[in-house]
DNA sequence: TAGATGTATCAAGATATATTGATATATTGG
DNA sequence: CCAATATATCAATATATCTTGATACATCTA
């Protein structure tokens, strides 16, 4: 119960579900990179990214200084048809630009 | 975006759960139902039983005074992979008390 | 080692959602 | 019609969540 409280909690967010999107058409990009992306605060991205993380859908690794968030694998099914529900959304997603200054 | 938005929302919640899961398992009950069953004031079901319709969850079929609620049919494969979803979840469920007057 | 960069966390205020009690509406039976 | 019953809605309050700006922490590089 708290579980799936937790995951759909994680869903309630459009800012998040966009995240989601985007680093599942992506893949691996860092904290950064969405920063440049997406027109938010670092702080922001980085709450809604541990939000997802602790939900059960990202996974971060870290290089250096940087950390790359990506859908986790495996995935359960039931997370696996929220991210297929949630790529048949309309939504407006900005383009990848890799934005960190190295 | 939006609809999707309010199909998590409606489940981002304790109480909706478990009421769409008494629902999911007794078919058609009237507010004064859950009213006996659950110990909740009248206005907070009324709510939450609203949310839950509005979110493509369940209908209502009135007939007299009574207000039957059940499990939305058909539904689309989304939501029926959601409710089996909360078919697993470990939740306490009060009985079924019939607890209209008449 | 010091400064710069990338990320995480925290506190405060803003916003959204839930709960309650009161009240409105609708239906039935006397 | 009137009173009782069933349900819905509203306003006020309580609670939770989101956003921002500040700051902490870690890593790299000069």
């Amino acid at each position: 119960m708290e579980t799936f409280l937790q995951t759909i909690g994680a869903l309630n967010d459009e800012t998040r579900l966009k995240l989601l999107r985007f680093i599942d058409i992506h893949g691996a990009v860092c904290v950064c990179d969405i920063e440049s992306a997406f027109d938010m605060i670092q702080s922001r991205i980085s709450r809604h990214l541990k939000i997802l993380k602790e939900a059960g859908f990202l996974r971060v690794e870290r290089k250096g200084r940087w950390a790359y968030y990506s859908i986790r694998s495996p995935l359960d099914a039931f997370r696996q048809d929220i991210l297929k529900e949630i790529s048949y959304l309309e939504m407006e997603l900005p383009e990848l630009k890799r934005g960190c200054s190295v």
